[in-house]
DNA sequence: TTTAATTTTGTTATGTTATAACATTTACAA
DNA sequence: TTGTAAATGTTATAACATAACAAAATTAAA
């Protein structure tokens, strides 16, 4: 987890077979329900897929129209539960900033993310850094300030459009 | 700028003189609009009063009832308006995970904090670390993202509500 | 000091994001 | 198979935010 993931990095650059990213999400999402007793049902496994298709953070109402299209008409409350659902199960990060979602290719581990969202192009990468953590939780603890949850967001120039 | 800044800690505990904290906030954008040569209006300095005078990050409908209030229908825009005005000029700051605004005590510095959201009593604290923030910089940096704006925001219990 | 340009504010309407409340169906186990 | 809990359907509404254009106020220029 020290760098770009290889499937964020994609997601604002050269091709990769997306479809591949997609069905490995979906299948480790499927393993880790069961392993963890709970139902990754037909509406939650699709919501999870149109998540992880979205080459950007995908907004609520956007898998919304996607659903009502394929599905006739579907109302906000099944989405904002499929979505409640695979953020607790942490299938799924919410971008606060963007009021949007990204898929999470390793929802094994617990673990908080660093988000860079490009301002440009739209991309959002997930990265992870040991010493970042470590410097937020020696600040918190030190304040006597007791962390339950985090969220940490960059907007800027991503690689591919700073060039 | 290496602890809780006296006026957030306040928010959370003991009693303070906080109307002191909202007009020494006030005389000092007032003057640090006056040296960058932008207008603090009448209606900006307003909404700048009620985000200090709440104790916890406010929300713009918050600010729009307490105007309608006290002048008569008020309309989103206006708000909206003195908010963006507010935070371009690095007088408040927004709380993503809350949809709400807090005063920032040191305007006069561009900078980027870290805020302690409560989830008991509601207090938000906005506190700053070096090392936070060298540990992001170099992170962003390390995979040639160029950064621009940050948000960090830890939810949990505060030293009070810890107790 | 009138005029012109710019900025700020007013106003109406609408767009976007999210949840409350309650009915119905489905899954699962006793 | 029947009772229970979980999930989904449905309707309505709450909460957050902006577009578009008109009017007023401020500032700069003539
Ligand atoms: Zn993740
Ligand atoms: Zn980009
Ligand atoms: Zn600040
Ligand atoms: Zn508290």
């Amino acid at each position: 987890m020290e760098n770009f993931d290889t499937v964020s990095l994609s997601f604002c650059g050269g091709t990769h077979d997306h479809k591949n990213c997609v069905t490995t999400a979906l299948d480790e999402a499927e393993q880790l329900c069961i392993s963890r007793g709970v139902r990754l049902t037909d509406a939650r496994k699709r919501v999870l897929e149109l998540v992880w298709e979205s080459h950007h953070p995908i907004g609520a109402y956007d898998v919304l129209s996607k659903l009502s299209q394929e599905s006739g008409k579907t109302a906000p409350p099944t989405v904002y539960r499929a979505l409640d659902f695979l953020l607790e199960q942490g299938l799924i990060h919410r971008i606060e900033s963007l009021n949007a979602f990204v898929g999470c290719s390793h929802p094994a581990e617990e673990h908080s993310g660093l988000f860079l969202i490009c301002k440009d192009c739209g991309c959002a990468a997930e990265v992870h850094d040991a010493t970042i953590d470590k410097a937020i939780l020696e600040k918190t603890d030190t304040l006597g300030f007791k962390a339950e949850q985090r969220m940490l967001e960059v907007r800027g120039l991503c690689p591919d459009c700073t060039a």
